[in-house]
DNA sequence: CAGATATGATACGGTACCGTTCGATAACTC
DNA sequence: GAGTTATCGAACGGTACCGTATCATATCTG
């Protein structure tokens, strides 16, 4: 049972029937896994929704999990790193697109149901896991070069700086419910760099 | 159907059978809360962990999600407000406190299944979002005081403080998964603090 | 074109709930 | 103790899914 992403998204498989199918399902789980949320997302739900026999996505997927983390995965798009070389820029371009990315897109409208899950579902824990690290890592990137320029104090753990960030635009959207706009975002990132600069 | 909380815990129903079974059947709920989550908490189920009967329960909730939010009031409890005198250190205790909460508590543990299903629900939405406003008064009034103090410059808007100092606790504890200790909350009380000042 | 392969459609027995009804007990109240 | 009230337990018809099997049909590949 070792983790088997049931096959990467580029697909090897020249048969246009399989890259049709899957693709058909995995769009039509998505838009099932926004509206109705991961626990109410059934296989056969998904067969309708997509069209596809219920028969035939049992040939490719060997569970509802594992469809969902798919579906999941399908919907997730690869961030680019900014480099202005000024980090207070960069890193209001990066909270600015997390805003946004948050506000309306699949993955926000799924993400509370993956966590919900995780919370119960060592598989779907160790792939949110994977998710969120890999998500982090412009970030990263932006405050390594930040910290070099000497933006940031060589002593402040950088993962700590990227909670400090990306919290409370997190926090906002699904416990307290408030707008993020980008005057928000300008005055966590200045308020932030401010309060390592004590160090 | 004006919000009605079926029933404040201070009951005023005498009978003792009554009482029992309401009892009995909130922690049965709340239980299967944790365990399952909120998609996968049926009234059969909880009528077969409280052994009180399936008809007993519809007699006294209308339907499964006023039962999940009676069930989730019930595990709330009240904090108390700290007031040292010193904002700091008042900080310092609520965020610690928090922490705890987060932890292990059936409150911290049923959050993600009530957060994906106010996502949908809007009933179970309004009551989200009336839990977190209570929630974050004993905070509002510690740094009220403070900025009385001249702790907190009084430009500052203190619900956004509330957002910086509370939202990396819950961040760490449900998408990053990392503990939470006390020295972290420290750092981040001193960092916003320090960040603060510089209005 | 011929053979291989993927899909569609349907049916299967089985499980879990739903929300309601009803009569028999049990427990409380006055 | 008599009358009221709450609970139990079982049964109801109905819905939604599960995961598997079968076979005809459609579609690719060489």
């Amino acid at each position: 049972m070792t983790a088997q992403p049931t096959k990467t998204d580029t697909e090897i498989s020249g048969d246009p029937r399989i890259v049709a199918t899957r693709r058909r399902v995995l769009e039509a789980t998505a838009e099932l896994l926004v509206q109705r949320g991961f626990a109410n997302t059934s296989i056969e739900g998904v067969a309708a929704a997509s069209g596809v026999a219920k028969s035939t996505i049992y040939r490719h997927w060997p569970s509802r999990e594992q469809l969902c983390i798919d579906a999941y995965r399908s919907v997730v798009q690869p961030q680019e790193t900014p480099n202005t070389g000024v980090t207070r820029d960069d890193l209001v371009t990066l909270l600015t697109r997390l805003t946004a990315g948050l506000g309306n897109s699949p993955w926000a409208r799924i993400l509370p149901s993956l966590i919900d899950a995780a919370e119960r579902d060592g598989e779907v824990a160790a792939f949110h896991r994977e998710l969120t690290r890999h998500r982090r890592v412009p970030m990263r990137t932006v405050l390594e070069l930040g910290q070099q320029r000497g933006d940031i104090p060589v002593d402040v753990d950088l993962d700590y700086v990227i909670d400090l960030l990306s919290a409370p635009l997190f926090y906002r959207r699904f416990i307290y419910h408030a707008d993020n706009d980008r005057k928000l975002v300008e005055q966590i990132v200045d308020d932030v760099l401010a309060g390592l600069s004590r160090h």
